[in-house]
DNA sequence: AACATTTATCGTATATTTACGATATATATA
DNA sequence: TATATATATCGTAAATATACGATAAATGTT
């Protein structure tokens, strides 16, 4: 079987349901202004944290928190608590799901 | 100048505020189950009308014709009219370049 | 011109999202 | 143990999204 053909399956293989569930709130959780500002700062700055975050946003800390909230249950980020600070991360497995599943699709 | 190095570039390549809006919008327009259930539609049924897509969704007419006017302003669905009904598309240039901008940032 | 068909828009009810201040929680430090 | 610091959660107000039925608008047909 030819790659070129390999390809194409890939490219049928269709999302389970759990699965294009995840994924539409992936485009959710992107589709806010805020909290797309968030992955490209936690993409520059990869372990920032939230005060970091807030000082970089026009928003106050709760609503920074609120938003970190639907990124993490998007499973796009993740917050490791070290010390009295919680240190942001892109899931870059996820992101990379993500972005190769965009391809597949449409 | 290598490709791997253009390639680079290109990735660094930020985009202006109103493609970043409107990159966003897609996103947030995708985000939805119904409307990203359309967008599976439009690309499997290519000029199908808002008929179909009623018959196809759980959804009252007038709904589905608004969750088509936010995939028309997110420029991801171009609506043709024909006769009395209207035939919908993806915007297949405008969804290459949503995928490649995905693959850019992140 | 009258009528049927198809889609868009209007008005509106309900649900969800977004934002904030206040407060709780959790950890580090004095 | 008390205090300071950092973050999350709660309660809530306001904005936006989602859904519907009713109706308008646009086109094709008799």
């Amino acid at each position: 079987m030819t790659n070129e053909i390999k390809e194409k399956l890939a490219k049928n293989k269709s999302l389970s349901r759990i699965e294009r569930e995840r994924f539409i709130a992936m485009f959710k959780a992107m589709g806010n202004p805020i909290r797309y500002e968030m992955m490209e700062y936690m993409l520059k700055y990869p372990g920032c944290n939230t005060a970091n975050i807030v000082d970089h946003l026009p928003i106050a800390q709760a609503t920074v928190s609120q938003h970190l909230k639907v990124l993490k249950e998007a499973e796009l980020v993740i917050g490791e608590i070290e010390g009295p600070a919680t240190c942001y991360c892109l899931i870059e497995e996820n992101v990379k799901g993500f972005k190769e599943t965009v391809q597949k699709i449409f």
